[in-house]
DNA sequence: GAATCCTGCTAAAACGTTTTAGCATAAAAG
DNA sequence: CTTTTATGCTAAAACGTTTTAGCAGGATTC
């Protein structure tokens, strides 16, 4: 594409650089060019279609005007909806967005990391694998403006969006009770920091209020990559004799519609035999056969956060951190068999 | 952050700057950098932690290694699968990838198209809203390197990568005339260009070579922006007196499933009253009650071959356009009441 | 009529790279 | 011994901005 650069129009209009990028940047009254220099400068400039480069600016102002984003997976509704509101509100602040899925994997993360700091990121939102420490100190070490999202290091103090888990997880919990469930499982990540770690003590928490038992078999972390036969044995497993459940908590939605999808294919009725309840929302699951009762959790609010705490913290120098947890809402659906 | 430059390596280990950027580019050797030299820059900035600034680089280059992705919502599903794949095929070529949403506003694309081209990427992968003709000629024009997805303008010669949707929409809908229904309707989205229009016309021409009627009220155009009400009042009119529609074809993944909805909030029976089919996937339709009829598109493929043939534009100076249908395929489940 | 102040600019450095042309010195060739 | 070739570098320009310090000349003040 055919570049026109300040000094092209500083060439042509016969006057310098600067006065050019003084005008441009809207400094010219302050600077005191003449009002006429000025209009010459802004009509020959639109006429001509200039637009700075932003790599000359970006060099010159060790700024980017860049967000970056880190997530394990861009595909993954979850994230892409945070991306969406994230992109929203960067837009308004003026800052573009780029983004990096992780797949989960510490050494890809890392490398993401340094490739958005390469490009001169101005602040980074981290979905974190929640097993890279070491990123994560550096960057707070250097006073970097970052915000974690979903992921917590409860070992480091940083900003920090996430949801109440603990809430959430006990009213999904509460809700099974309620309906009258009593030998209620738990499936969930084999990730074991964090969230993940806040919704098991969760469960396991509000099981040991209402004395309940959390038997061998009740809980099981499955892999990340978990595959459809690793759902179907965990299934059968715990709908079998010695653990007898009547009720299984998801941890995330996409084990939750996997674990219904196995549960069907075993022909277990639902909520009949299996009630089931997911934390984590996942669009149209009122449509699900059955209709799966979810803990919400406010996407929105959460890209809104981060991007609202990262921008102050961009701003301020000596930004303390802030943490927050949202408030999650049961939503009832036929899954959870209620009455 | 800390940052060490080349010249900061250059002062401290006594030798030029171009000795330490020549051998960090691995172009020692060839310039003659004797080993001795060689290993003692790489191992001072390995320990120094050095990382190019790709500002300085970009601006000296010209090149961002950047390629911009520019869809009408990366929250929604289809796209976001295609985001991350195109980043997985991007970061094979080291290239990083930056998103921006349109809504499907025209002049919203506009901006985000000349605000990637100011962030001087490399290369634009675009699902348009396909009233943008000015941008995308102006692109062609200058030949910069570009390829369509999902999105064709019929009239401008691009790399283009979509579906087949001719073929698409008429499996759709010869399965529901093999199931037997003879009166089916069309429900899709009020745009007027490319690929819509396609699905529309497959449709008309699918139904007319079965000698099938299309009446009045057959087909529907819902706002991008559809709420609710909008699709159980075009529901209701297509089962009621004149129409009495006893099968729908959805010509994207979310009318339907907010058509399923809307039968279900007026209790038709699906597919006893009504038969329908969703051309695209979603999640987990096989979970829906009734599981979703779907005409399945290669997402993957999509992605891989945008960024193959945009790889390629980039390299090759007079590239020749290149235009891909990628075929479909019927994924047939309970909701077309097929025997 | 000297000192001060304003007006309207400009020159030049700086940001951190890449890349080209070329300069010493030493070794090899004639 | 002179010329050529090879070795191991370096200097400097260029990429396109922003920004600071300051200069010339006219107007105003005392």
């Amino acid at each position: 594409m055919k570049k026109v650069s300040i000094k092209d129009i500083a060439q042509h209009l016969n006057v310098s650089v600067s006065a050019v990028s003084l005008t441009l940047n809207g400094k010219g009254d302050e600077k005191r060019i003449s009002k006429t220099t000025q209009k010459r400068i802004v009509e020959y400039a639109q006429e001509q279609n200039y637009r700075p480069n932003s790599f000359a600016k970006g060099l010159q102002k060790g700024k980017s005007e860049i967000i970056g984003l880190v997530v394990p997976n861009i595909s993954d509704v979850f994230f892409s909806r945070i991306a969406r509101r994230i992109e929203k509100q960067a837009e308004q602040a003026g800052y573009d967005v780029i983004f990096s899925s992780t797949g989960e994997n510490i050494e890809k993360e890392s490398k993401k990391i340094q490739s958005m700091l390469d490009r001169q990121v101005d602040g980074l939102i981290i979905a974190s694998c929640q097993k890279n420490t070491s990123d994560i100190l550096k960057l707070k070490q250097n006073n970097f403006p970052f915000v974690l999202i979903d992921r917590l290091y409860p070992e480091i103090e940083t900003n920090y969006v996430g949801f109440d888990n603990v809430g959430g997880v006990s009213s999904a919990v509460n809700q099974l009770i309620q309906a009258g469930r009593k030998r209620i499982g738990f499936v969930t990540l084999s990730m074991n920091l964090g969230t993940i770690r806040e919704r098991l003590d969760s469960y396991l928490q509000t099981m040991k209020e209402h004395a309940l038992p959390v038997e061998n078999g009740f809980v099981h972390e499955m892999d990340y990559n978990n595959d459809e036969a690793d759902m179907q044995n965990v299934i059968r497993e715990m709908l079998k004799k010695p653990c007898n459940i009547e009720a299984i908590v998801f941890a995330t939605h996409f084990l939750a519609s996997e674990g219904l999808r196995q549960l069907k294919e075993l022909n277990i009725r639902v909520p009949d035999d299996v009630a089931i309840v997911s934390y984590g929302e996942q669009k149209d699951f009122d449509l699900f056969e059955p209709a799966i009762t979810a803990v919400n959790l406010p996407i929105n609010e959460m890209g809104d956060k981060a991007v609202d705490i990262l921008l102050r913290n961009m701003k301020e120098t000596n930004f303390s951190y802030e943490q927050l947890r949202l408030k999650t809402e049961l939503v009832v659906r036929k899954s959870c068999g209620a009455k």
